[in-house]
RNA sequence: CGGGGUGUAGCGUAGCCCGGUAUCGCGCCACAUUUGGGAUGUGGAGGUCGUAGGUUCGAAUCCUGCCACCCCGACCA
């Protein structure tokens, strides 16, 4: 059916690809590695970004803005924060361009410009942050602090993807201070909660909380807590973090407090970010060979009518039937779009609004009208059928609800069925080959074994999971003692 | 950054080896007939051939640099 889209069997890659581009969520643009987010990827992420924003609200927290550059000397001050990210960091060196002297109409940096510090293009903001933080806090009565930002980051990334991975990406990072170390992690494990609902409630996908591994940790993190979604084609995704800092920032900005017995301590921090990746993720999960899939709950339309019609005479008639309809679903908070653009016709609308993804579309002709129905075809299980237009926007609404189960329950079948117990290696490297997927298996709890993993069979450790059950094992490369499984996996 | 590939109209392409001013399809515009799963006919518009240089009487074509994108690696959210 679909002209243009491949399909994910003939090349994985290049079906996301297509999803993204004619989907009209992003377009690649003029810049290395940065794309341009077009109206309805941007409206998606809007939908996203509005409900995540008021969850952080609802748990405290307060909107921010820090500057975009952070003078090197401030980014170099938390050591391994700063050698986790030194090798990605877009650096500012000049401020003014000139005229080239010896080319008509063209610019050259001017050398007479040059910065005495250079300025960093914030791969992430904890250095510019915990420098002003140390302003802030004096007293516990300053604490917690709860900060989130919603901002641009940069890394300058070697291999770029589509919203997975792009040198510039849009994100919140919350950034706290807290006077103990539970409180601390208990925020750290709260943000991660908020996440993990965001992700499986709203976007229908189903996610592992864990905590990473030493090598896979945030680099300045004394943990790192994260939710690991699976996509279609068996690899893994990280789709957020939330770390808990220690006094790493705190001692490396120097920010003390006063507790209530006026002793001076550090401050205890967290960090915690989802960045417009989520929407790769979303893509790769849901979506089929016709296009995208988006959930009902964040989709940017939930509903379109196609009135289908011989004539203008029709076509009035039509309209005014249905715009007591359009109406009432709107009422119902349905985001409803009346497609009746004489420049197509409904077949070319019907695949259009598949391909982005439109969760349910309504058809209504001059044969419906007699009969008082319409069709209804709903996007996740491509059904279609003939409703009574009595109720029909509270059928709508009903029917929204239940593509958003519907679709988060396919994708934990599919999650469920892809996690594979293993004990011995042939068995793990056997799994990681036909079938993908996590893969619980137990670990000697070295980084050497973990890397020497990474090594033969490009699977990482993607997390050890939260209230994770204790059993004695041993070690599926090396055969020392285990005590919990860990869930492997190749990811992107 | 290493290996492989690509860049010609909005999209997909032919032409490149062997230099002579760009082919076809879709889309777009106008009109007509159409409209329940990507309509049909007739007429029309649209191109610094990624970019900057070089060779040449003449470059999409040959040479060099640069840029971007895709795939595989290393790196990474």
């Amino acid at each position: 059916m679909s002209k243009e889209i491949t399909s994910r069997q003939q090349d994985y890659s290049q079906w996301y690809n297509d999803l993204v581009l004619k989907g009209e969520l992003a377009d690649y643009s003029a810049v290395r590695g940065c794309m341009v987010i077009k109206p309805y990827g941007f409206a998606l992420w809007e939908n996203m970004r509005d409900v995540l924003d008021r969850k952080f609200k609802d748990t405290g927290h307060v909107n921010a803005y820090f500057p975009l550059l952070v003078p090197k000397s401030l980014f170099e001050a938390e050591e391994k924060n700063a050698e986790g990210f030194a090798k990605e960091c877009a650096v500012v060196t000049h401020y003014r361009l000139k005229t080239d002297p010896e080319k008509h109409g063209k610019l050259i940096v001017d050398p007479e410009a040059r910065l005495e510090e250079e300025l960093i293009i914030r791969p992430t903001s904890e250095a510019i942050i915990w420098n002003t933080y140390k302003g802030w806090i004096q007293s516990y009565r300053d604490l917690p602090l709860l900060i989130n930002q919603w901002a641009n980051v940069m890394r300058w990334e070697m291999r770029t993807r589509l919203f997975l991975r792009t040198a510039e990406f849009l994100w919140q990072e919350g950034h706290t201070a807290h006077a103990t170390s539970e409180e601390a992690v208990a925020e750290t494990v709260q943000m991660l909660d908020v996440y993990a609902d965001f992700v499986e409630q709203y976007m229908a996908l189903p996610v592992i909380k864990g905590v990473k591994t030493e090598s896979e940790r945030f680099a300045g993190a004394v943990d790192t807590y994260c939710i690991e979604a699976l996509m279609q084609d068996g690899k893994a995704l990280q789709a957020g973090t939330s770390h808990f800092l220690g006094q790493n920032f705190a001692k490396a900005f120097d920010v003390k407090f006063s507790d209530k017995n006026n002793k001076l301590d550090y401050v205890w921090a967290t960090s915690w970010g989802v960045s417009t990746r989520l929407i790769g993720a979303l893509v790769m999960a849901h979506s089929d060979d016709d296009g995208l899939i988006l959930p009902p709950k964040i989709a940017p339309l939930q509903v379109v009518i196609v009135p289908i019609y011989k004539g203008d005479e029709q076509r009035a008639i039509i309209k005014e039937v249905m715009s007591p309809v359009v109406k009432m679903l709107k009422e119902l908070g349905i985001s409803v779009k009346y497609d009746d653009a004489d420049n197509s016709r409904p077949g070319w609308k019907f695949a259009e609004h598949e391909k982005k993804g439109v969760p349910v579309r309504i058809a209504v002709g001059a044969r419906d009208l007699e009969n008082n129905v319409v069709e209804v075809a709903r996007r996740d299980t491509k059904e279609k059928m003939s409703v009574s237009m009595d109720g029909i926007a509270y059928y709508v609404k009903t029917l929204l609800d239940e593509i958003q189960l519907n679709m988060f329950e396919k994708a934990r079948i599919y999650r469920d069925e892809h996690i594979t117990k293993v004990n011995t290696w042939d068995e793990f490297v056997n799994t990681l080959e036909t079938k993908a997927g996590f893969v619980s298996a137990h670990w000697d709890g070295t980084a050497e074994t973990e890397a020497a993993i990474k090594e033969k069979t490009k699977a990482t450790i993607r997390c050890i999971p939260l209230n994770n059950e204790q059993e004695s094992g041993k070690c599926i490369l090396t055969g020392k003692p285990s005590t919990q499984r860990v869930l492997f996996a190749q990811a992107y």
